[in-house]
DNA sequence: CTTAGATATATAATTTACTTAAATATATAA
DNA sequence: TTATATATTTAAGTAAATTATATATCTAAG
């Protein structure tokens, strides 16, 4: 399984986000949420996806509850009071990140067009 | 001089496309555009700049040129075709990368009321 | 006249956070 | 029985950042 170069910097924010939204999910889920959303071009690693989910329970992010589904051990993590505060912060934090982004990248050869629709 | 968490993965793009967008720019003048084009919240540090750069160097991507300005060396730096080839590719990719993003990171809870504004 | 702040490049040491890879195990469909 | 999907875990290696420091000049302030 391959991921994505930008991933890097954005994974904790990624994993608090969809806990923020989804109360409990376990890991194999959360892989197969953001393929979903990212339609197959992002696929988090199991090698950085699980030691991050360790990480944040070990900052007291997030806990876990064990269940047996189909006789298969299942990892539910949800987050604390604690990591649904950060997850708000983060998630914020990233979008803005993203902002200053899309203006470092944009082309500014051509003026944007659709910029006239401002208008209406 | 402190830069940002999300900033990682993301230098190279962005080193390519402000050299795509301005023919030669020094190292200095790198980090002072992106703190403009980020009204400060961004600022590349200098040690992950310089090497980024001698990489950068390295894979054929830019040149560099040596001038006094002032009396003290400017090394300004330029992209080959190649680099300006994976310019375009990189930028693309980030963009499209930001625009996955933004959808994970997206507010589902409440639905955006600003979507009405379309209908003008 | 000297100190601080802005300009400018370079690099060593360290740390973090990834990727890659492999191990383990079960269920289900071909 | 073989492959694929489900599911977690962790070791080893690497890339790319942070932090810190060194060097050096110019200009403005005091």
């Amino acid at each position: 399984m391959s991921s994505h170069e930008f991933i890097k910097g954005t994974l904790k924010t990624i994993i608090l986000k969809l806990l923020a939204q989804n109360k409990q999910m376990y890991g194999y889920e959360i892989t197969q949420r953001v393929a979903q959303l990212s339609k197959d071009e992002i696929k988090l690693t199991y090698g950085a996806l699980y030691p991050m989910l360790y990480k944040l329970e070990g900052e007291g992010l997030l806990v876990t509850t064990t269940e047996i589904v189909d006789n298969r051990a299942r990892k539910y993590y949800s987050l604390t009071a604690e990591g649904k505060k950060l997850a708000k912060v983060k998630v914020s934090e990233l979008q803005r990140f993203n902002e200053i982004l899309r203006v470092i990248l944009r082309d500014n050869e051509k003026p944007n067009v659709s910029l006239k629709l401002w208008a209406c």
